[in-house]
RNA sequence: GGAAGGGUGGCCGAGUGGUUUAAGGCGGCGGUCUUGAAAACCGCUUCUCCCGCAAGGGAGACGGGGGUUCGAAUCCCUCCCCUUCCGCCA
């Protein structure tokens, strides 16, 4: 959520940022309630102040037996335009957060302007793609012929967009979460949480998926409930509602869990294999950092994914979201993106992003300062990575001519000492 | 899922319609006293919103929401959560 008080100061510049991020919003009428909201809240605590007084007068005569009877029935009359006013406020107010938890968050100045992904800006490369003596496969041909991953059955199990994992794919799938795990927790210092993997409406709101984006979530029939589509959700909700302490922050979180996303529609190439599923594994990071050092947390978070892909010896590009593709909830995103042999290009393997106060703020997720003043702090999370499109990018980086795929050196005590998966 | 009992400030806990401005205690912070500390004593100890340049004034919050009433922590409805027991279950 956005801080209505910049709305109130210079509404010209949500228009503009609006306008960045390619978004239609009627920001005339958020203005307006907003006006009508106060104009209401003035009038009616006056009223209620009133009230309350002359109330507090009767409980005084009528202990002292004097007769109250008039001046009831001139309360009774006040007490009923309370009961007015009140049912209005409430509509309004109800109509205004509606629309507030509907706008987007202001990009950060360092954000460059653009339409679309083919705007973002490449800020730095890590490696080089590996060089091959032959056609190198797509991974989802990898996968059938080294027997690891089973796309029929899955479809037969489930539907299209889920994946059965056999054998060591399953086991590289696992390894990879306890790599992750223990270099986030053992080289970074992030604590370990699990969390559940349903959530609530109200932890939805406040990371933004919520009410915005339901028709990508999946939702338990009849119940107010959702599967997670990132752990970010039960992560940032840790803290939800509390005030911390200045001295404890940042507070950094890693969390392993599945992600559900139910996404409608194809997109081109990634229909095969297992780069666009409805179910896949994520490891997440998560912190909640004060207000003023949250990009250079950003800067270190981001850091800390990449190290991953290093330690894999992946190849990989980081890019800078432009206005016209950053999230609704982000005020800045950095993607990393790694190299796919098969396809020759760059896929989105981890997206490290700073909220600011944008979650805080639907949330209510508070630090005490020095000054003992209550203040919103900044949320920040980043994957650390995906690990279905990590094992894709192992498979297609770490094909070998003969059909099978090498293990990256730092998965092998991981694999059991595994070195291979051949055919 | 069923039954019973609960949910009050950072924590414990009193409060069953009206000077409650939520008693009392613990913890915490500040002060007095002291060479220093302890003890004792005194004071302070939530958050949100509205009006106002400010000083200041007002409103709301006792699990959430709604209702009854001039007036609700207190009565009614509803939902959520916790505890215990039963059922089911890994």
């Amino acid at each position: 959520m956005i801080d209505i008080k910049i709305l109130r100061r210079s509404p010209e510049a949500i228009v503009e940022m609006l306008r960045k991020r390619n978004m239609d919003f009627p920001v005339q009428d958020v203005i307006e309630l907003d006006k009508k909201m106060r104009n209401i809240k003035t009038e009616l605590d006056r009223l209620r102040g009133e009230l309350n007084t002359a109330s507090k007068r009767i409980g005084i005569k009528k202990a002292k037996g004097e007769n109250v009877d008039e001046e009831l029935k001139i309360l009774k009359e006040l007490s009923d335009r309370v009961s007015v006013l009140e049912d209005e406020f409430r509509a309004v107010e109800g109509e205004l957060n509606c629309l507030l938890l509907k706008i987007p968050n202001i990009p950060h100045e360092s954000v460059p302007a653009g339409k679309s992904s083919e705007d973002n800006v490449e800020v730095k490369r890590w490696g080089s793609p590996p060089e091959f003596d032959f056609d190198p496969l797509p991974h989802w041909e990898i996968g059938k012929k080294i027997g690891i991953l089973d796309f029929e059955r899955g479809a037969k199990i489930s539907g299209s967009g889920f994946t059965l994992y056999t054998g060591l794919g399953a086991r590289l799938e696992f390894a990879l979460i306890s790599f992750m795990l223990d270099l986030h927790t053992k080289e970074h210092g992030y604590k370990e949480v699990l969390t559940p993997f349903m959530v609530n409406e109200k932890s939805m709101i406040t990371t933004g998926q919520l009410p915005k984006f339901k028709e990508d979530m999946y939702k338990i029939e009849g119940e107010d409930m959702y599967l997670i589509p990132t752990a970010e959700v039960p992560v940032t909700n840790i803290h939800r509602d509390e005030i911390l302490p200045e001295e404890s922050l940042p507070i950094k979180y890693v969390a392993y869990s599945p992600c559900f996303r139910l996404e409608a529609g194809s997109y081109g190439q990634d229909v095969r294999g297992i780069i666009r599923q409805h179910q896949f594994n994520k490891v997440e990071l998560v912190k909640f950092s004060h207000p003023e050092t949250s990009y250079d947390e950003l800067e270190s978070l981001l850091e800390d994914a990449e190290y991953v892909l290093k330690k894999l010896g992946l190849h990989y590009r980081v890019v800078v979201l432009c206005t016209g593709d950053l999230g609704f909830s982000s005020a800045k995103t950095y993607d990393i993106e790694v190299w796919l042999p098969s396809q020759k290009t760059y896929k989105e393997i981890s997206s490290v992003s700073n909220f600011e106060d944008f979650q805080a703020r639907r949330g209510n997720i508070r630090f005490r300062d020095s000054t003992g003043r209550v203040r919103y702090l900044h949320t920040l999370n980043g994957s650390g990575l995906a690990v279905g499109r990590t094992v894709a990018a192992i498979l297609e980086n770490y094909q070998q001519k003969d059909g099978s795929v090498r293990i990256p050196d730092v998965l092998v005590p991981y694999m059991h000492g595994i070195k291979e998966i051949k055919g």
